[in-house]
DNA sequence: TCTGGGGTCCTTTTGCTG
DNA sequence: TCTGCAGCAAAAGGACCC
């Protein structure tokens, strides 16, 4: 059996805790610029519609009395880490999937704590007492049903779909509230006169294959109960590491966005360095003032973790592409990330990779000089030499 | 007057390589 | 040295999540 645990309006929440002014107030958490966007809304707000990644602006024509917070990541993150502890009592098997919600796998664990609906109740208690915040938990025997499941009785609930009302459940689920499935799947589905689960299996695997490909595979499994995602204790290490801006105005001024790209990579690169990583690939994302979004992407020959090397990978990404549009947002990333400077020689083409850096950065005589270390270090692969210099 | 920021995973396209 | 081909990795974009 699977806990699914969620807090309830966190950040929003924490808030009122820490700020007794705040409490039986419409709050709503966001930054403080004309496109900033909710991200968290307390119920009070909801009342009015308000609701998250909705423009503040909107936000505060349907609620003006709204108290607006900046929002304390420190802070989140604090609480966040007093409930997963509270979770690592009762089981193991403990995942953390964002900052306010996780799965435990009670399998095993009815010996010592009860029933997985007594654990539901005792943990949602504990986490009140302790904390001070409320929280809402979904218990199933499939991981994606205890997340929908924590949904039905929030806040400050429990809900429990048990073995026997399984397939019961499934039949009846709008495919809108399966993880997974947003927008494009639903309207999608809905061409087909598909709204639930159970109107899902009416149809062969193929009909979800041929529109939806792998997503398809998994939906259909889903609408039978089968789920094949497991709890897994172990936390995941960060796959990319990114930091974006939409500017206060858009602009055409390149030296504006170079400005932002220098403390995007200052910001990135720093927390390269604080884990210990280094990064591969540099990605440059722009947005335009009519909202098309680009993104543009180069390997690095060897990994860095220096905010010079982001910054000027960066900065060419951007001269190549840019042709005078008005910039929304500004945004640096990097992935391919490992704990390991040197390249692993793993790929066939990494001689042409490092000769045409090379060819770039040094001019082609000098790697003319080098090319017997070249073929020391990359074998058979440095023959095709003339090729590289085509 | 307007629609964030941080991610993951998947699919399609592109271009390099032997 | 050139060409066509198939295989593959990189790049780009999109859907989705909190």
């Amino acid at each position: 059996m699977i806990l699914h645990l969620d807090m309830d309006a966190f950040f929003a929440a924490v808030e009122q805790l820490d700020n007794p002014a705040l409490r039986g107030k419409p709050v709503v958490v966001s930054g403080h610029s004309a496109r900033s966007v909710v991200s968290t809304a307390s119920y009070e707000a909801r009342q009015y519609g308000v609701h998250s990644a909705m423009p503040l602006f909107q936000a505060l024509k349907l609620c003006p009395h709204a108290c607006v917070v900046p929002g304390n990541r420190r802070r989140y993150q604090e609480i966040s880490a007093q409930v997963f502890a509270i979770c690592r009592e009762y089981s193991p098997l403990v995942e953390q999937v964002s900052i306010d919600e996780g799965y435990l796998d009670v399998t095993g664990c009815e010996g010592l704590f009860g029933s997985p609906v007594d654990m539901a109740q005792t943990l949602r208690q504990r986490v009140a007492k302790e904390t001070g915040l409320t929280c809402s938990v979904g218990v199933a025997p499939v991981k994606f049903v205890a997340k929908v499941a924590s949904d039905l009785n929030k806040p400050n609930g429990v809900y429990v779909v048990t073995p026997e009302s399984l397939d019961a459940f499934l039949v009846a689920l709008p495919v809108k509230k399966v993880p997974g499935a947003g927008k494009r799947t639903v309207a999608l589905l809905d061409e087909l006169g598909i709204r639930t689960l159970g109107d899902m299996r009416r149809f062969p695997l193929s009909t979800f294959t041929q529109k939806l490909g792998q997503a398809g595979e998994r939906l259909y499994a889903l609408a039978y109960g089968r789920d094949a995602a497991g709890v897994s204790g172990e936390p995941e290490e960060a796959k990319s590491i990114s930091c974006e801006s939409t500017l206060e105005k858009d602009t055409t001024d390149p030296a504006f966005v170079y400005a932002r790209l220098l403390a995007q990579a200052d910001e990135v690169a720093g927390e390269l360095r604080r884990k210990g990583l280094f990064a591969k690939r540099v990605t440059l994302k722009l947005t335009f003032a009519d909202f098309r979004r680009i993104t543009r992407q180069t390997t690095l020959t060897r990994p860095t973790h220096l905010s010079g090397h982001l910054y000027a990978e960066a900065v060419t990404l951007f001269d190549r592409e840019w042709t005078g549009q008005r910039i929304r947002l500004v945004g640096l990333g990097c992935s391919q990330i490992s704990h390991d400077e040197a390249t692993p020689p793993s790929q066939l083409d990494l001689f042409g990779q490092v000769a045409r850096q090379e060819v770039r950065d040094e001019g082609w005589e000098k790697v003319e000089q080098s090319v017997d270390a070249i073929r020391e270090k990359f074998g058979k692969y440095a023959v095709t030499r003339a090729r590289v210099k085509k």
